[in-house]
This record gives C-alpha cells, sequence and structure tokens, in this order.
DNA sequence: GAGTGGTCTAGACCACCTC
DNA sequence: AGGTGGTCTAGACCACTCA
C-alpha cells in the first residue's frame, strides 16, 4: 500500500476504498508522507489558475464534483477551497459556485497633498461616497488627542463607504472638530470634494501630517461594507489632516479592500 | 424544541441528543436562527479574551474541553478557534495548547531617508539581519525596469530575515544591480549597516523613490519566515531606492508580520 | 503514555440560487 | 426541483509536546 504516515494511517478502511476507487486518476493527490491532502489539492487548483486553465470568471467545478475527481471528502475539498479564498484567488458565492477571480487594482498614492476624489479622478474612474452614519458626539480619548482637543470635546462623526467605478474600494470613519466646523455633515453631504468644503470654512489648503498603516482581517460588517470575502485581508489607514497653520482639521480611519487597492507613498522629489 | 431553523432542522437525533445534555450549561451556545454555533463560541471566547479573563499567555482551554463545555462537536470548535487566529487573539501550538497573543507593535517610519537598522534603534530594538540566500544572476523583467537596466542585465539577489530584539519582523528580497556593485554581496553580509555598505562604493546618500504597499496573507513558507501564523495577513512594501543622481540602486519586496509591526508615514513639514 | 492540536472521512440538514 | 455552498456531527488516526 502506498498510504504515507502523516495521513490515514494503515488499517482505515475508508481511505483505502477511496485509494481504490481512485488511485492514479490523472494527476490527482495522494495519501503521503508530509503532504496532506487539502493542500495538495489546493495547490493542483491553483496551478491550474494560474497556468490559465481556469480563467477570470470561470466557474470551479462545485465540490461534489471535486469530491469525486480526487476521492477526498468534502471537508477536504472545503479546505482547500477555503486555502484559495485566503490567497484571494477565487470568489465563493452560496448557490452558485466558486469563481476564479479577476485581479485588479486600484493605485492610491499617499503624501502629503492627498485628496481623495482627485487620485481615483486621475486613473480614471469615477468616485462615489456615501455616508452611512452621521452625528456630532464627545470626542473619545484618542480622537481628542490626536486632533489636540481638550477631552470629551465634541467633535462630527461620519462613517462612509467609497466607491470608485462601483467597485467598493474604502469604509471610513471620520472625526471633525465640530465647535471649529459647525454644519460640517451637511456640507460634506452637499459636496463630495472636500477640499471645496474645507474652503467655504475659510480653509483654503491643508496636508496630511502623518498616516499609520496596519493589515488585519475584516470583521464580518467590514467585510460585508467592503463587499468582500471575510478571508481576504484589509489595510486600515489612520490619518490626520492639518491646516496651514498646522491645527488639526480632521482624523479618519480608513479600511481598505485589501483585493483592490494597492497604497502608494513615492518618495520627495 | 429550542432547535432552529438554520442548523440542524427537526429528525437529527444526535443534535438532540447534545442538546439535550447541555442546554442551559451557563452562557453557552444555542441552536438558534440566524445565529451559527461556531461563530457564538468565537464570540464568546473573545469577550473571555477582551475583557481580560483570559489573559495575554493565557492557556485556553483544550479543544476537547470546548467540545464538553459548550455541547458542540469538535469542528465546530475548530471553526470558532480559527477565527481567533484569524484575528490574531491566540497562538495555537501543536501539542501544547491555544494561548491568548500578548499585542505588540513596532512602528516602521518610511519617508524617502528610510534606514532600517536607524529606525529599530530609535526605537530601542536591537536590529538583525540574517541573509538566507544571495545569488547572482540575471534581473526578472519587472525588475530590471524598475532598476532601469537593460532586460537580463545581472543583479545581485539577496534573500533576508530581520529580527527586533529577537522577534522576527520581515523577510525580504533584495535586488541591486550586479554590473555597478560588484562583491556587494559579501560587503553586506559583514556590515548591517546599508548606508556604510554603500559609502564603500562612493554613494554619500541615496533616497527612497517610491513604495507601494499591500496586505494579503502569507503562504506558508513565508509564514514560516516571520514566525508567524500562516492565518495572520501580512503587509507587503516594495521600494526602489535610488542614489543622490536618481539611479536606481536597491530594489526590494519586504514582507511585514501584520501583528508585530505598523507602518508609518510621515507628512512632509 | 497521556494529552494536545492536525487531518480526514461519511453523512446529515440548512440556506441560497437557478431553472 | 435540483444543485450549490454553509453548518454540524461522530469518530478515526496522526504528529507533536511534556512529564
Amino acid at each position: 500500500m502506498s498510504i504515507g504516515r502523516k495521513s490515514m494511517g494503515p488499517g482505515i478502511e475508508p481511505a483505502r476504498a477511496a485509494d481504490s476507487l481512485h488511485s492514479g486518476v490523472g494527476p490527482g493527490v495522494r495519501r503521503r508522507a508530509g503532504d496532506v491532502l487539502w493542500r495538495q489539492l489546493a495547490d493542483l487548483l491553483l496551478a491550474r489558475i494560474d497556468e490559465g486553465r481556469l480563467g477570470p470568471g470561470a466557474l470551479l467545478p462545485s465540490e461534489n464534483q471535486l469530491m469525486e475527481e480526487f476521492g477526498v471528502s468534502r471537508n477536504t475539498v472545503r479546505r482547500a477551497l477555503l486555502r484559495l479564498r485566503e490567497l484571494g484567488k477565487i470568489d465563493v458565492e452560496q448557490g452558485r459556485g466558486a469563481f476564479v477571480r479577476q485581479p485588479r487594482f486600484l493605485q492610491y498614492t499617499i503624501t502629503d497633498r492627498t485628496r481623495f476624489a482627485d487620485i481615483l479622478a486621475e486613473q480614471g474612474y469615477a468616485p462615489r461616497v456615501q455616508f452611512l452614519e452621521a452625528l456630532t458626539c464627545p470626542a473619545p480619548d484618542p480622537v481628542a488627542e490626536l486632533l489636540e482637543l481638550a477631552p470629551g470635546a465634541p467633535v462630527h462623526f461620519l462613517r462612509a463607504v467609497s466607491d470608485a467605478d462601483d467597485v467598493r474600494i474604502s469604509t471610513t470613519r471620520i472625526f471633525h472638530p465640530a465647535e471649529r466646523f459647525p454644519e460640517m455633515i451637511e456640507r460634506r453631504r452637499r459636496d463630495i470634494n472636500l477640499a471645496s468644503v474645507y474652503r467655504t470654512f475659510g480653509i483654503e489648503d491643508y496636508r496630511r501630517r502623518v498616516t499609520w498603516i496596519e493589515a488585519r482581517r475584516p470583521t464580518e460588517e467590514e467585510a460585508d461594507l467592503l463587499k468582500q470575502d471575510i478571508f481576504e485581508p484589509v489595510m486600515v489607514t489612520r490619518k490626520v489632516d492639518v491646516d496651514q497653520q498646522g491645527r488639526p482639521i480632521e482624523f479618519s480611519e480608513a479600511l481598505w479592500s485589501g483585493s483592490h487597492v494597492r497604497l502608494c507613498i513615492p518618495g520627495a522629489d
């Protein structure tokens, strides 16, 4: 018998039955030492995708078909498909199937003059911002500190999602000092261009003081907002914008779709 | 019966047996509509961690104990624990158990004068770089383009891992133009400070032209090199450094441990 | 050797989508 | 109605760790 040591030791009848039914069926998966089944299956499907035998948008065989083709259990098939989701190679839709993902990246350039609408327009995308939530409340302590406000000073809070050509690219939590910017919420709702909103408050120019970047997994709610797979990581950027006098005017935390956005930080020229 | 619609419909005896054995046991999990078991269990464990009932370094109950405590199958327990790994809340070690992770972040500041050793030293860490692989070969096409070399021109290739105080923080693939920098490999091996190595080639100063940042999941090999969980995302930074005349002298791709590193991009002052 | 997590199987029902 | 993926169970063996 060719049953390996690492999985399904000798004497396991169900495994043997599967082996005898499917051993030698094409370039399949084999029970052998140091090479677990689900990983073999994942690598095999990855190869099909990377070699183009399964092109972008193509429908993968169903889980049942993969079970039969490779003589493994459904859980093993699902473990392999989970890997492909983690790698961002496929999108799985309940009731429909698993599809090879079309890779596409929007490049978002971060400078001290970052302007959301401008960046997207430069790359030929139509930017769209939708505000899901807006209220005025006391600043949480870390926000007050970053905005250089007294603890508990009022801030405007906005939650927004941003699209480029109907592709969801980010969701953002935004804080503005409320006392300095009355009606900020209404004005932002009316005008997508933040720079022009700031001009209505007498701020002709502003710049980014600092940006922090992390990567993590989204919560379910975040994945939902970003219209992305729960297994795909997101980038988190936190930034503080300041006016020409260096006073903070905005703190925001943006979640970027890891599969659709690449950040770019140019060096000084 | 209180069996919900979303899992284990009526008529499933094994599920009922589990219910009758464990229903009403503390603040446990319940089969109900719209709330799957593994997520309930994950949220429950998350609460224990976030409330400090399971502090950093604490050992979680074993999978068998969780099965009994909550009256669910081992696969369901494992699904919940997988979620906690994905969220970076626990580290799982085969044969030992699952431990609450100690959160810690190193801040890595990216500017046009980024110097690896300096950044770590400023934060009080002892930097260490280990070269795993070094060879001279023809440049892959994208690398040749970024280094402004003729296609196939020779480049030095280095693969390294970097530690701060024995915490693995990154792994890097590095390319230098080979014709301009003979003996680069030997000199880098002898001197961790890249700026001083460049000086031996007559380059007094250099700066970063551009940095691209993405987030994705690591391959197993990468997770291994980073000593991090396969389910934890990594940040990928690609950058080009240029000399004072603007000629590219290095292209590198670094993978940063998503759980140990936060990138920082300061605005211009 | 006992206990831990890792892999795998076989089979069940559910929710969702499409015809 | 039939097929898809999502959840869950019960039970098996394996690899690893530690006393």
